[in-house]
RNA sequence: GGCGACAUAGCCAAGUGGUAAGGCGUGGGUCUGCAACACCCUGAUCACCAGUUCAAAUCUGGUUGUCGCCUCCA
């Protein structure tokens, strides 16, 4: 029994406060050990315009959202060119220790080529070329999108949404829109009301007076609009009886605009506030603009910190661009002796806020870097001990020209300084399998020759064979002329000083 | 007309105040019967003009050029 009871009382608190102060400063001390793990990543953002740091609203984690495909026809490489850099910004989160959310939709209704209600419904008149429905049309090139993705490392979203399947969100969406004032119905449609926002033009810096309406020739006004910038929530008068999705609402049997499905779809899956929101530059004005306004005027408070936006991929008539009808897919590269993954690297060693040309001398020039390049990193040997402190500099480096507004073409000339490097093979080996944790590039993949067919591969032995005997008696007119023959019909053969070796031309890679 | 971006060697491209990374190609060389592969070597004062500074590709102002957006677009 202590002496002094009240005393070992009270010191017992405080011991016990002690250990709880103790307790918090161990907490605070892990705690901003893993905010230190986390390696800063500064982005530009089109909001500011200025590059900063990228500060998450929940420490710890990425809201991430993404402007999906229209799925009225295949996505082309420019399409894709946005999609693989909103990869490598993924990556580089998850790379960086961030927990990532992210969110893709699909567009597979409201559509339309001009907002004005007049234009055709870009599903529809899918639907209609290739004698399908709408929804057939919808899936059949949201799966070929996604297979183009796979063939390019691109990870799928946590979560893909089709708009087709949000319209009870929409209707919600819009109904606050108009009990907050902020949308008013006319000639039967419903639209938002842009007026009532004092900072409208918050990404694209514009102002009204200087907008061009008609600044494209097949644009007509919309004559319900109070003011030209004001955009449709829902339509219910469409010029075009055919359209065949319709969805009844309190406004009378119609379907949604384009602008509010992003908006809609963000908030079910992310909540109020999003981190930050990705697309082409082409979606700042109105897209993205639009998006701001009628998620701010709904929520009442700031949605989005950072907007992330990739240039165009042009060629030499200007933007590529689906409805000009003509333009370049992945398979169509493919089928020239492209693969997918030198595409992806054609992407990577530019930057993504710059305009990309697109022409077949670089893409030549890539696919030489690339097949070289992986041809390298693939041989290297797994066995031996990993230099842990010596690779240390390496991952520093590639961390942070990541987290220098995703300085891609720097983290490739990393690789290429790994492999200068007097590290051991296990070393850098190592090293480019964390790095293709962000390129995915495939780079130490084994190159796996395809099964050639039994026959074939015993006529070109025996050919090389003969070769050999011709070579051993310095024949070599003759050893020549076999492999001439050999080229003829497509097989390339190569002398090593391990042997001769040989392979079907265009199978490289 | 307004808004925004970009301009570095043959091509792609990094570098955002201290005297120009890297890749592909070209040319030369080593190796090999030759070829291919591999390896080594090889190149630019940064669109133009003016300013700030001891010092500028890098900052400021202007000029020129290219591209994108201004209700289809990644």
């Amino acid at each position: 029994m202590p002496e002094n009871p009240v005393k070992y009382i009270f010191r017992s608190c405080k011991e016990m406060i002690c250990d709880i102060v103790d307790f918090m400063a161990v907490s605070c001390f892990i705690l901003h050990r893993t905010e230190d793990i986390m390696r800063e990543i500064n982005l530009y953002n089109t909001l500011t315009k200025k590059i900063e740091p990228f500060v998450p609203d929940e420490p710890g984690k990425v809201k991430m959202y993404t402007c999906g495909p229209t799925v009225y026809h295949f996505a082309h490489i420019g399409n894709l060119r946005s999609y693989i850099m909103e990869d490598v910004l993924e990556k580089t989160f998850r790379y960086a220790g961030y927990d990532v959310k992210r969110v893709m939709n699909i567009t597979d209704v409201g559509h339309l080529s001009s907002d004005a209600d007049s234009g055709e419904d870009k599903m529809v008149a899918g639907a209609k070329r290739e004698h399908k429905t709408v929804m057939e049309i919808a899936a059949f090139y949201q799966d070929a999108f996604f297979e183009d993705c796979k063939k390019l490392n691109i990870k799928t979203p946590d979560v893909v949404e089709p708009a087709t399947n949000c319209i009870v969100e929409f209707i919600e969406m819009i109904e606050k829109l108009l009990e907050k004032d902020y949308a008013y119905v006319a000639g039967g449609n419903v639209y938002f009301n842009t007026e009532k926002l004092e900072k409208y033009y918050v990404l694209s810096n514009q102002k009204e007076d200087d907008l061009m309406v008609g600044a494209r020739d097949d644009v007509e006004e919309d004559t319900n609009k109070r003011n030209k910038t004001d955009f449709v929530l829902w339509f219910t008068k469409s010029k075009f009886d055919d359209q065949e999705l319709k969805w009844d609402s309190p406004w009378g049997v119609g379907y949604p605009g384009w602008h509010i499905e992003c908006s809609a779809i963000s908030m079910k899956h992310l909540g109020e506030k999003l981190d930050i929101h990705c697309g082409g530059v082409d979606n700042i004005f109105p897209h993205h603009t639009n998006e701001i306004a009628q998620s701010e005027a709904y929520l009442g408070h700031k949605w989005c910190n950072y907007w992330f936006h990739v240039l165009h991929l042009n060629d030499s008539t200007g933007k590529m661009s689906k409805s000009k009808g003509d333009f370049l897919t992945l398979s169509l590269l493919d089928e020239k002796g492209y693969s997918p993954l030198v595409y992806r690297m054609f992407c990577l060693q530019s930057h993504y806020r710059k305009p990309l040309l697109f022409n077949y001398e670089v893409l030549d020039n890539v696919k030489a870097a690339y097949e070289k390049l992986r041809k390298k990193a693939s041989s290297l040997k797994k066995e031996g001990e990993v230099q842990t402190e010596q690779i240390e500099p390496y991952k520093e480096a590639f961390a942070q020209a990541l987290g220098s507004d995703i300085n891609t073409s720097q983290a490739l000339t990393v690789i290429y300084d790994v492999l200068k490097s007097d590290l051991n093979e296990a070393g850098k080996r190592a090293l480019l399998e964390e790095f293709d944790e962000v390129l995915s590039l495939d780079l130490t993949k084994e190159i796996v020759k395809e099964e050639a067919d039994a026959d074939l591969a015993a006529y070109v032995e025996d050919m090389i064979t003969q070769r050999q005997a011709a070579r051993k008696e310095k024949d070599f007119a003759k050893a020549d002329a076999i492999r001439q023959e050999l080229l003829e019909k497509g097989i390339e053969i190569k002398d090593t000083r391990e042997g001769t070796t040989w392979s079907v031309r265009g199978d490289a890679v």
